[in-house]
DNA sequence: CAGTTCAATGGCAGCGCTGCCAATTTCAAC
DNA sequence: GTTGAAATTGGCAGCGCTGCCATTGAACTG
């Protein structure tokens, strides 16, 4: 790979300071009783010697691990940066390092890259939902690390997860068009077989309205991720074939954003002849024309009690931290 | 940290299988030679056991490094989501682990992470621009990895550069105001002191229209990082100082957004009344009602391409990959 | 001033794996 | 059968660091 080899070494800074090497290793990583003079010599040495600790070396001799995984479906969902920038951020404070995959909606890449950063010996695994393959449950159950599960709490997690109910949030949503009086609502929503959240929510959804004796009029399910382009076409099929729906829920905001676009390129009067709902509350849809009626997650919030949780040694627990309705003004309140 | 420990080591697997450590070895990482019975034997003996090797142990041993460390500016803009997603996603193939840091814009933050990562001993760090404190230059110079800086190829790079000219683009975007015969130009942006490449972009387009003779008719240059609202924002005050503008760049598509929804709602005619062109050419400018004019810059092949270079061991060099103008609908051509 | 305590320090055995080298076996060609 | 080369294989010394234990003065006690 390549031919760098740490060039100076602890017992380098040590022969350089006239210290032994533990003395060094005490003052560098300020463990244990050393004298101020000692601690000078020794810095200094560092510095003259422009010496880096390896922390491969510490991590293969010490007990414990630095390292953190961290695997996530996809990047190109602003909902896992968010994730991400909340557990980096609070990770870098408790000075772990951060190691990173995408399995891009795959339960088989997931498996194999939970394997592949499991050697890495982690103190943590952090994944996105409470479904995982089999093989995934079985090697984090044995690994002796923590695991972590973001961003949902329908399920039994394996140790801690944080997030909130997607059954609860399709929900919400669903009674957010009860009480709007909406009757004929459509869903557009993305790959539902790989997103198994959305689907959560798609079911939840559908079993509210249901029960308010109101069937799902029509939907159009996409067999991609969800996009703005998918959702615009998701929405062009539903009025094509159903052309009195009067609300529709899209399973986020990039797919709603998708349909309130192609409303206001057709002159679809929103929401007076069509109401639209999204999922995220995404900050583009606090800042269209008309804000985009949408479920605020507590993403960022999630990564950072997680990763707080995970520092803090916590118990095996499930956080659920909730969501809130955002009104906007894309559908109308009774 | 914690107290996991892996529990059966590769000396486990060998006394089961009944040969040498070094034979097991040789058999995991299908090196060197051995015999099919062996393969067999020592393949069983992994999977009774569950045996994951430690990478940890086995990077200490070996000569290089698998690990690759990317350090980024931020997560909330999905410029460098890509970038990751392009780095990682062809890593992935090439066996190697992502390790992974978020500076904030932050130079000094920077300089620590670097520092902090390089502790992993990876072969390469890979860091967005081509600005770096001397305290980085000075530490990624002699760690003896490969530095691959990205998105930015107007400077001297310590290494290898992926990326294109972000005064190029500059240029670019004022010949088509200056095309567009547009007279009175307006630039908004956000914080340019942190942000070192809109800065060579907003430069270089100052410059471009001075040579016209049209010299940048207002400004307002945003302290924050860059968003929807801060565009709408910055239009508005342009706006108010300098209401008979008729064209605005702004410094990239979030801050364009912005200001395209603060025309929408202030029913301000885009073009005819003010164009607008931003930068990067995101997905969801080519889908809002009209598709807003931009410079579409390659974000995932940039990381693509730079960890190929990195696996192929490629040379020190500039790799340019260009930009291209889109046209959209928010800017009229002569 | 002897006896005790304890901060300060060095020595050294691993952590789990790889790389080198030597030993052993296999096999084709003679 | 033999012989030499090639294929297999095991042993073991580290990789650079941490953790444990022993050692050393120096400060303190009475």
């Amino acid at each position: 790979m390549n031919d760098k080899t740490s060039l100076i070494t602890l017992a380098d800074v040590a022969k350089t300071a006239g210290v032994g090497e533990s003395t060094v290793s005490r003052v560098l990583r300020n463990h244990g009783s050393f004298s101020d003079k000692t601690r000078t010599r020794v810095m200094a040495a560092v510095e003259a010697l422009g010496y880096v600790p390896n922390r491969i070396a510490g991590t293969l001799a010490s007990t414990g691990s630095p390292l953190v995984a961290i695997i996530v479906p996809s990047l190109s969902n602003i909902v896992f940066s968010d994730v991400l920038s909340g557990i980096t951020r609070t990770l870098e404070a408790g000075q772990r390092q951060a190691v990173f995959a995408v399995t891009d909606y795959d339960a088989e890449r997931e498996e194999a890259l939970v394997a592949a950063v499991l050697a890495w010996r982690p103190a943590a695994v952090m994944l996105v939902g409470l479904e995982h393959s089999a093989g995934t449950r079985r090697m984090l159950g044995v690994a002796g690390c923590r695991v972590i599960e973001l961003l949902d709490v329908d399920g039994t997690p394996m140790d801690i997860a944080v997030g909130f109910s997607h059954r609860a949030a399709g929900r919400a949503t669903a009674d957010a068009m009860i009480a709007g009086g909406y009757r004929r609502v459509a869903y557009v929503g993305h790959d539902i077989r790989r997103d198994t959240r959305s689907a959560k929510r798609f079911n939840a959804f559908t079993q509210r309205l249901q029960e308010a004796g109101i069937p799902l009029h029509d939907h159009d399910i996409r067999p991609s991720p969800s996009s703005i382009s998918e959702g615009k076409q998701g929405l062009a099929n539903v009025l094509e074939r159903s052309p009195d729906i009067d609300a529709v829920y899209f399973s986020n905001d990039d797919m709603a954003l998708g349909g309130y676009f192609h409303c206001l390129a057709a002159g679809i009067a929103v929401p007076e002849r069509l109401a639209i709902i999204g999922f995220n509350a995404l900050d583009i849809c606090r800042h269209t024309p008309q804000p985009i009626a949408s479920i605020r997650t507590p993403r960022i919030e999630a990564g950072q009690r997680a990763a707080e949780l995970f520092l803090a040694d916590a118990p095996a627990q499930t956080l659920d931290l909730g969501f809130s309705l955002v009104e906007g003004k894309t559908i109308r309140r009774e």
